[in-house]
DNA sequence: TTAGGGTTAG
């Protein structure tokens, strides 16, 4: 006898085709087949007496039907479960379309347990109705046992069976049972198509759903049929196939919400969301009524596009039409808000929500972290564990917000829930997990995460070499990504970003040209704005300043404000003013109100001692009203995380950081520490100016350095780039404390380490 | 005399 199975067990294996007639193969009695939960809880004695002496009708088959036909599912499964006699079928087919109707797992499995018992079930209506019933409480497994039982089956029993496969993502199965069905002889009905081209989409050999199923169905004459259409156009969107899936569209005679759904849904996940807002535009002129899906999916194409205007009229729409209690068009609706950097206003649309589950919750954890208000993500995950269980999709979302305010313990909890859900391969979370190490400073916990990773995608090299780079380990870099290549992981976009950053950081000119080239030599990769912003930012560091300008001029495609931006950073650190001054006029013509870029030309004038022309610049930036210093640090204690702001007097331990700094200070004066570089132009020694300059990563690493163990190292995160200043004076306090300080700036990874850090101090000129 | 097609979050 097999195991009994459990919920997790293997699908499986389809027997021989024989052995479904052979009376010999056949399984043991659905009854002990049942895994141990699902087992049905038998009638106490109490109840079996009460039973015994309760006066029945003269007819207990026409009573259970009765009570089946008024829905009283309790009563007509202890009518069942207390005669002597079993009903008869028409009795039996009654109550499990009402176990079916009512998706009640329990009583459905016991009324299937107590015909197998009886033997009571070999009618063919009877075991079709068994499938019908199973199948539809995902209890494929169940269905399996009792269509291998079956002595008959009919095109319904097939057609259940290979929809029900297919439903439960067991796509193989499925179409070796509709082959089998064929062999057969059994002859496909209307029904069969749909149920087919479900699972055609999802296996690589789609020929098979091209070209049988639809010449099948032409010579059938059901390829008119609409349900045959949509499943058609279903089938190509999941093959990522749009023309193909719209040719359909476009040839059928009649089309209902779903043919517009499918392409509406299709084209959104397929990455054309602009298209998908053209269909439903075209859906709307065509008269047609969108239901509550076409309305979530349509939120959905605007939440990729960010596109507020159609998401607020969708929104208006789905009120009117009494959709808002759809826990699918809620949940699309929070998430257009989020992507629509609305996040108030999916916070709104939340709490209005009577039901709230997995994805309403994850959705609002990803929006915050969308909208940069990661604190907020961390505290809604920490509300969300007491009402609904996690899964990687949310722990993802958790761990982004971790690896941006750089909270390790935080990060560290969720690694340890995820392991104890046993998930810790699911998805995209053992990514997650690379990722968070890495950007938590802690390349060595990334490193056995990465190791631990079964199946590396391009992803996990990507964000592991990622982290060799944020840490200024550009060799480390190369050498990892040629082991990359010789395990046979083809490079991406991605990947050669990380790349030409780990040869700019490292002032690798040679090896930057030669990967750069390599890109459409050997990998058929177009270089992107990306790409070309890291090639001016190599050349710009290490003074190429002309060459960097030369290639610029040289693109093919129009610079964006991150290539000039780059040029006006090698400017700045070269102090090039006239070049930087070039380079400035079309970052700002790009980009007029981002306060980075003017406060890299400030630096620029300051650090080339042209103080007229920096006046002149912080005029500008205070008429714009981008003077205001919006810098913020964040620091994790003992789980939780504190932020700072720039000039920040608010927090209660303020007194102990300044009295901290001081400490520095006098420590500093005292070990000869003067030789830092000051923007004062008068002064070049480190003053107690230098030391309460108000930035908020000092703030944070003085209070990192109170409340954390001697020894231990300090990781903070910073929103914006650490300044010339800061570098210096975090070197130094590094070397005075005799503690690792790791700061995590909006550019990259800075380890202070005795005195030094290890970006080598390359953008500090 | 039952059944098939479009569904939100990374």
């Amino acid at each position: 006898m097999p195991p009994p199975p459990t919920k997790s067990a293997p699908n499986p294996p389809l027997l021989p085709l024989a052995s479904f007639h052979s009376p010999r193969a056949l399984p043991p009695t659905l009854l002990h087949c049942l895994s141990p939960e699902k087992r049905p809880r038998r009638l106490s004695s109490a109840a079996l007496s009460a039973a015994a002496s309760t006066s029945f009708s003269a007819d207990p088959s026409a009573e259970l039907r009765a009570l089946c036909s008024h829905g009283q599912l309790a009563q007509a499964l202890w009518l069942l479960e207390s005669s002597a006699e079993p009903p008869d079928e028409d009795a039996y087919v009654a109550l499990f379309r009402l176990c079916e109707w009512r998706r009640a797992m329990e009583p459905g499995l016991r009324a299937c347990a107590h015909a197998d018992d009886r033997h009571a079930w070999f009618g063919l209506r009877l075991g079709n109705a068994m499938l019908s019933m199973l199948v539809r409480l995902g209890e494929t497994w169940h269905a399996w046992r009792v269509f291998a039982k079956m002595p008959e089956r009919d095109v319904f029993s097939w057609n259940v069976m290979v929809g029900g496969y297919g439903k439960a993502g067991l796509l193989e199965e499925a179409l070796d049972l509709y082959h089998r069905m064929m062999w057969a002889g059994v002859r496909p009905d209307v029904y069969t198509f749909p149920c087919v081209l479900r699972s055609c989409g999802g296996v690589p050999d789609w020929r098979m759903g091209r070209e049988e199923m639809h010449g099948l169905a032409v010579k059938r004459g059901f390829a008119t049929d609409v349900a045959f259409c949509n499943s058609l156009i279903q089938m190509y969107v999941s093959l990522g196939m749009m023309g193909q899936a719209r040719t359909v569209f476009s040839r059928m005679d009649a089309r209902d919400a779903m043919s517009w759904t499918a392409m509406i849904s299709g084209y959104e996940k397929n990455g054309f969301p602009d298209k998908a807002l053209e269909v439903y535009a075209l859906m709307e002129v065509n008269n047609v009524s969108p239901d509550d899906i076409t309305i979530a999916s349509a939120l959905a194409a605007c939440a990729c596009l960010g596109c507020l205007d159609v998401g607020v009229k969708l929104h208006e729409l789905a009120e009117s039409k009494g959709f808002m209690s759809y826990i699918v068009v809620a949940n699309a609706l929070l998430e257009m808000y989020a992507k629509s950097k609305h996040i108030d206003k999916a916070i709104e649309v939340f709490k209005c929500m009577p039901e709230k589950d997995v994805v309403s919750w994850s959705s609002m954890i990803a929006g915050f972290c969308f909208n940069h208000r990661n604190f907020e993500a961390l505290y809604y995950f920490r509300h969300m564990l007491a009402d609904v269980k996690p899964n990687s999709v949310t722990f993802i979302a958790a761990l982004a917000a971790c690896a941006a305010t750089g909270a390790l313990r935080g990060g560290k909890e969720i690694h340890a829930h995820v392991l104890r859900c046993g998930i810790g391969s699911e998805g995209y979370l053992p990514n997650a997990l690379i990722d968070m190490y890495v950007k938590c400073g802690q390349t060595g916990y990334a490193w056995a995460q990465f190791c631990a990773h079964g199946a590396k995608d391009v992803v996990s090299w990507n964000t592991m070499l990622a982290g060799f780079v944020a840490h200024g380990h550009g060799d480390t870099a190369l050498s990892f990504f040629n082991q990359m290549v010789k395990t046979g992981e083809c490079p991406d976009e991605v990947t050669f970003v990380a790349l030409l950053c780990a040869c700019s950081r490292g002032g690798m000119v040679n090896e930057g040209w030669e990967l750069f080239y390599s890109m459409t030599e050997t990998y058929s990769i177009v270089p992107n704005l990306k790409h070309y912003a890291c090639m001016v930012d190599l050349l710009s560091r290490v003074g190429q300043l002309t060459e960097a300008y030369n290639f610029i001029n040289e693109m093919p495609i129009t610079p964006d404000a991150a290539v000039w931006g780059a040029l006006l950073n090698g400017c700045r650190i070269h102090r090039h003013v006239e070049l930087g001054e070039l380079a400035a006029k079309y970052v700002l013509e790009l980009e007029p109100n981002d306060a980075g870029y003017h406060v890299l030309l400030c630096d620029l004038y300051a650090d080339a001692g042209r103080w007229d022309k920096l006046a002149r610049m912080r005029k500008t930036m205070r008429d714009k009203g981008l003077d205001h210093d919006s810098g913020c640090s964040w620091v994790e204690v003992k789980g939780v995380v504190h932020a700072f702001l720039t000039d920040d007097e608010s927090h209660p331990q303020i007194r102990e950081i300044k009295t901290v700094l001081e400490g520095i200070y006098e420590r500093m004066k005292a070990s000869g520490c003067a030789a830092v570089e000051s923007h004062s132009p008068e002064d070049k020694e480190v003053s107690k100016d230098d030391i309460f300059c108000g930035h908020s990563e000092r703030l944070a690493v003085a209070f990192g350095l109170i409340n954390t163990a001697p020894g231990t190292p300090v990781s903070v995160t910073k929103n914006q780039y650490t300044c010339q200043s800061c570098h210096g004076i975090l070197k130094m306090i590094s070397n005075i404390v005799r503690r690792d300080i790791i700061v995590r700036d909006s550019k990259q990874l800075h380890h202070f380490k005795d005195g030094s850090c290890t970006c080598g101090d390359k953008g500090y000129g």
